[in-house]
DNA sequence: CGCCGTCTTGAGATTCCTCAATATAGGTGG
DNA sequence: CCACCTATATTGAGGAATCTCAAGACGGCG
């Protein structure tokens, strides 16, 4: 259940006759690592999917710095301005080898006139990615770095990870530089956390690829509250307050 | 232009009869200044909209700390989920006397059925709002304090200001903590940065309202760069790199 | 007119970033 | 198959931004 046209979320829900019908008019395209997409700015003129590899949607300031807005998986729809003839908002760049799905906007939308479900499944996955940008921000906002990053990866974890012998692996490379513009952070910082987790064991890397050895301990990160003191706080920042 | 029900997104591009069909079927409600309209964790029964007023959507974390996720103004979609059945995601309480209108979610997905524009309206708002967020990601990962107070204020000037003799008023009340809550930071910082401005004679206090009195200046702290020295740097966090 | 919720302001602590020098891995061409 | 080369990662030192904690001032409301 990985990959395949049958977990695309944007054919929820249709008859499948329906389903085959708007999937044939999908614009079927073979796409590399490190294959850009599309650019932040272009005109938005059709909407994707992954039928399968993975993607990351990402911006940079006029000043150089970098985000990642989000790792696209496989059935997830992106690109979806296209619906409404706006632009591009982010980069998107192909992380590994797949196949992406595309429909010209003007297509989507007249098909949507007949089959309204579809457009429910877009704004369910508008939705999720609505709830994910709120997870990150309130993430951004009050945890520290290792806890950030410590959820990127458990995040990583379970959208993409795949169980091997000796732990989950991420199947595309993810730089130090990655981690950090998906957490708010700085390659050197990112690089100090990751350094002391591979130490005791519970990441690893083989062949620029993240093996995560025990991801209970990754997520034990979240819990062992930083401050072993019982000190009671009374933070401006709202935490705890008794 | 500032409200009533023609800046309602929900019912753009309807044919008039058509829209008055779907306004008349809305529960009304008058709304007071503080009153929580629902709460994280409820289930999501109706989408709703505001006529007049204005609401803050926010989530408080399991430890306390807070975050404004979006100020929302009339006409804008709220509480969208429920058209998926799910839950609401944040807390929504009103931050003046207003009108809330609210669409049971069974009913405005049969209306949909006939009208699929309304979910175009609804993907449009959830769009606009994603597009808001991936800006607040990236001022946040990216961004000192100083320029995300900034921007805040200047969001909230041309999302809810209004033009008076000396300068242009937010018609509600916003607190330091509310606006350290919207920018990740803390109440003592804003206070201080707050404080410097309206020395400055930039912005301003009257009875609880924030009136920003030079909106080029505040405008201003965004561009004249914190660090005065030409001093090339060549960051990780890719800030310029020549 | 007094009280309670907000702000202000100070001082110190801390996290994290910045800058920079080196080490490493993995891919490549001989 | 190995040595090389380049992109990445490691690591150190220092400093800056901003958070914490805390005490007092303020101001609008009842």
């Amino acid at each position: 259940m990985r990959d395949g046209v049958e977990t695309i979320g944007l054919l929820a829900g249709l008859a499948p006759e329906i389903a085959a019908d708007l999937l044939r008019q999908a614009q079927r395209r073979t796409v590399h690592a490190d294959e850009v997409l599309f650019t932040a700015g272009q005109p938005a003129r059709s909407v994707h999917v992954l039928a399968s590899g993975a993607a990351k949607l990402m911006q940079t300031t006029p000043k150089g710095a970098r985000v990642i807005v989000k790792y696209v998986r496989p059935g997830e729809v992106f690109g979806s301005p296209a619906l409404l003839d706006r632009f591009y908002p982010v980069d998107a760049v192909a992380v590994m080898d797949g196949v992406e799905l595309q429909w010209p906007s003007e297509l989507l939308r007249t098909f949507i006139d007949r089959q309204p479900r579809v457009a429910f499944n877009v704004i369910h996955d508008l939705e999720t990615r609505l709830r994910e940008m709120e997870d990150r921000l309130r993430d951004l906002s009050n945890e520290p770095v290792e806890h950030r990053l410590a959820r990127a990866i458990l995040k990583l974890v379970d959208t993409f990870g795949r169980q091997t012998d000796d732990g989950v692996e991420i199947p595309f490379p993810v730089g130090r530089q990655d981690l950090a513009d998906l957490i708010g952070s700085t390659l050197p910082t990112v690089s100090r956390t990751l350094r002391a987790w591979e130490t005791q064991r519970q990441i690893r890397r083989s062949r620029r690829r993240l093996v995560i050895a025990d991801v209970e301990a990754v997520a034990r990160v979240l819990y062992q509250d930083t401050a072993p003191e019982p000190k009671p706080r009374r933070s401006h920042r709202r935490a705890a307050r008794r």
